[in-house]
Parts: structure tokens; sequence; C-alpha cells
RNA sequence: CGGGAAGUGGCGCAGUCUGGUAGCGCACUACACUGGGGGUGUAGGGAUCGCAGGUUCAAAUCCUGUCUUCCCGACCA
């Protein structure tokens, strides 16, 4: 994409709401543009990193066999009149009526809606077990948002339910869920640990949070530095493998948010235990019958009986991925996107566009790495060198490459890694294959 | 919802106390120079000062009401 044809407002200093780093430099990066608060628009360059977090969110929900769906973001009161969440939720739950008068709400999350499909549709246990999630936007009416896209109030969100006959089947989708977890996480380039959870409102008795670990988080935790030497890749979902063996692994080790630390239990004890903070980017959910018994989500057991199915939920905040990655991942230049979710791979810039020679060479750069498949954003505008330096450190593009008079000279370019900030000359032949390779 | 701040060109701010023709920096437009870390000059465009009402000869400024945004707390993906 060249720059001179995009969409990407950056700002030179930062609007005065921001005040955390990765509402500042979304603001700044050009990502977002708060409409209301706690709601955004997402432009180009910001869109592109919740696509690509979305994807891979996407992709371990399937490989780990859940099915995706979409329900609709409004629904009607009626099923949560019958949960009897209607009257509970209270004023977190935006509420409205259509032109008949009748009670609607934008969904904040779907238990109701799924378990109301499940119900009508499935009616023997030989149909289980089932995993259906959709990538949907909910809407929190929270007392203060904050934080910008990582506590709005509209986000969205991959929530994903599992039915099974019996609790031990249930255990096993949940197992399948935390294991997806660890693997989607890391593939975003965050280190995220688990934690075991208080499942509030949404109630069961097996939960956990997934917290990504960020100077900058919002919460205290507290966790055994043994998760180090643990691999998230390390299990597969989809392998047949019995996945407890895993689970109890990363729940052997303490780990817990300030509100659940427990100075004095055993694990906390441990010499192991660091201190850091976090973000919590996942919740999940074993709860049994609670919704299942209530909205009769039942099937026919093998005995002809009617049995309330085992039911989990499972959710990943992506758009509040967005601002967590950030968090972790950011200098005082600007943002350091992981490989996996920055907006572009490489940035390319033409330090002197007034010289034809030198565009030329820019422009079969920009020409080659496209068509080798290499996403790259083209700075190819009449501006001075060194706007452009500093607005590819704002965005954060892993790689730059930076061609104008003095390296055209001698046939070189100059190669940037962003993360590390190490700089090294490259022939200008040869910066295609090396970023293709790299 | 309790406590606290703030609304003035797109962004960051001054002006408000002490009423008297709306200002600065950045950004934007044109031209020239410049071109390896947000460069320089010249000339421009853009604001019913959040909104409504009131006081006054006169209101960004004083009074009343209202909306919005942000911060701390309780709540939360």
């Amino acid at each position: 994409m060249r720059l001179s044809r995009y969409f990407l407002p950056t700002l030179k200093e930062t609007p005065s709401e921001a005040q955390i780093a990765s509402h500042r430099l979304m603001l700044r990066a050009g990502m977002v543009r708060q409409g209301a608060a706690g709601i955004y628009s997402w432009l180009p360059l910001g869109h592109r990193v919740l696509k690509k977090v979305e994807a891979i969110v996407r992709e371990e929900q399937d490989h780990a066999g859940a099915l995706e769906m979409l329900m609709p973001t409004i629904q009607s009161a009626d099923l949560w009149t019958e949960s009897g969440r209607y009257d509970d939720y209270g004023k977190e739950m935006l509420r409205i009526k259509d032109r008949h008068g009748r009670q609607m709400l934008y969904g904040p999350t779907n238990e109701e809606l799924i378990t109301d499909i499940f119900r009508r549709e499935i009616k023997s246990y030989k149909d289980l077990p089932k995993n259906l999630y959709h990538i949907q936007w909910k809407f929190r009416d929270e007392i203060r948002p904050r934080f910008g896209v990582m506590r709005g109030r509209e986000f969205l969100m991959k929530d994903a339910y599992s039915f099974d006959m019996t609790a031990e089947d249930g255990v096993k989708s949940y197992n399948a869920m935390f294991v997806a977890y660890l693997r989607t996480f890391a593939r975003l380039g965050v280190r995220a640990i688990p934690m075991r959870a208080d499942t509030g409102p949404i109630g069961g008795d097996l939960s956990h949070e997934f917290i990504v670990l960020a100077e900058t988080g919002e919460s205290e935790v507290f966790f055994d530095e043994g998760f180090n030497d643990f691999d998230p890749m390390a299990a597969d979902p989809r392998d047949g493998t019995d996945l407890q063996p895993v689970v109890d692994q990363w729940t052997s080790l303490y780990a817990a948010t300030d509100e659940m630390h427990d100075t004095d239990s055993a694990g906390a004890k441990d010499k192991a235990l660091v201190q850091g903070r976090g973000i919590e980017v996942g919740h999940i959910f074993f709860f049994g019958d609670k919704y299942s018994k209530p909205l009769k989500a039942e099937v026919q057991g093998p005995d002809g009986k009617p049995v309330a199915v085992q039911m989990g939920s499972y959710g990943v905040g992506v758009s509040r991925l967005v601002g967590a990655i950030i968090e972790a991942c950011h200098d005082e230049n600007g943002i350091i996107w992981p490989e996996a979710v920055a907006p572009y791979k490489v940035g390319l810039m033409n330090l002197a566009t007034k010289d034809e020679a030198c565009t030329a060479a820019c422009d079969k750069i920009y020409t080659e790495l496209s068509t080798a498949g290499v996403e790259v954003l083209y700075d190819d505008r009449a501006t001075g060198a060194g706007a452009k330096f500093t607005n590819m450190d704002l965005i954060g593009l892993p790689w730059q490459v930076a061609l104008g008079n003095r390296g055209f000279k001698n046939g070189i370019v100059e190669l940037k890694n962003r993360a590390t900030g190490e700089r090294e000359e490259v022939a200008i032949g040869e910066i295609v294959a090396k970023l293709t390779n790299q």
C-alpha cells in the first residue's frame, strides 16, 4: 500500500483524553477514533490489526473443533426473562424498544441465545458433544469506560459454548479450550498465564482467566516463574491425546490476580513467586447445568430419559487484545508489533522522492515485495525524511527499509528491526529476497 | 453511582479572576528552499469560545440550567 493513497491520520500530539500507553498510541498511530465514551471507529490500520487478531483466534477455535456461527447483536428480552437474567443484569445491559414497543436489548453476551438454538435443534445424546462459537460485537454499558479499546462499552468478543452429556465430557471440552487459548495467545506474540478465577455472575465451579503480562497492565498479578519453562504450543487439541495432564501442568503452579491473591496459601509461599502486572484477555467457565436447566436444554440419553446438558462458555476479548498487545509491546517511540498481528510486515521509505532514479528503485522494491506476498506499507510521500522515520517508529511495523540518495549511490538500503533497533545495510538487489525469507 | 477536573479552528494550549473587535504552537493550502530522524521562509484558509437561558450598552469571561469528556473509587472481556 502506498502511503500517499492510504488513510493514516497520525498525530504528533496526544489527545488529552488518552491516559494509558495503548490508548495514546492507538490514537496517535491513526488506528481508532472515539465516537462516544467507550465506542470506537476502527480506521484502516487498526482494522487490519483487529482482523489479524480475529483470524488467529478463529484458526485456533476451528483447530480445537469449535464450529463458527454468527448470532445477532440485538436480542429479544424474552429469553432473558426466561433465564432470570433480564432483571439480574442491571444497568449494564442496554435496553431498547422497537417500533411496536417490544423490549429488545443489545447483547452483552449470548448464553441465552445459544442455549435456545441448541434446545430447539439438538434432541439426542448422539449429537453431542458440540462446541459453537461466534465472533461478534457486544455492548456492556459500563459505569466508567476507560483505557480506550481495553475497556470500551462496545467490544468485539469471541464467545464459544460447549455442550456435553456428562460433566466428565464437559471437562474435556473445557480442557480443549484451555489448550486452544494457550496456543492462541502464544501465536499472537504475547505471554499469557492462566489463573484460577472467581466465576462471578456467570457462575459455575471451574474457571480460569488468561492474563497477558504487560508492565502497564491494569491489575497486579503474582505467579510462579516456573511458567517460563512451559511451552504453550506443546499440546494440540486435535491430536486426540488426553489434555488433562497439560491442564494439570499449567494449573499446578501458583498464579493469581491481586484480588484472588492469598499470601497464606501454600503456593504463595513458593520462593519462585514473581510479581507483575497483567490484562485479562480471556475467561473460560464450566458451569454445568446452570443455564440448561432453567432453559430446558435437554437431550434424551441412551435410556430415553431427558438430561440437562453440561455447558461451558469461553470468551476472548478480541478488540481488547489489540490494546493489550500494545501494552505489552511498545517503547517511548511507539508500537512494536509482533509479526503475527502487524498491520504490515515492512515499512518502505523513499527518502528522496524528487530523485527519479532513487524513486524508481523504491518502486521496484515495493512491486517485488508485493508480488512476493510480503505486506508492505510504502511511504512515497514528498515529506521530510525525519517525519518518515518518526512515523514508522510510531506505527511499529516490524521491518523498516529506508532508501535515500546516500544509500542509492552506494547501492544499499538500510534495514531496521523495529523491536531490537538493529540496523543493517543490505544491497538493493538483495533486500527483497532477504525480507521474503525473514 | 460517590469524589475530582475539563469543554476555545483537526490536535495541544493561552485568554476567564479584573466583561470592551478571539490568540499561540502543531497540522492544513500555495510557492520556494530543504531532503537520513517530525527542517526553513513567505503568503493564506479555517472558531457562532459544548448547548440553552439570564444579567449588561457590551459576555469566551458574570449568573442559572443542561449535555459531553477525562481522572480516582466500587464493577467488568
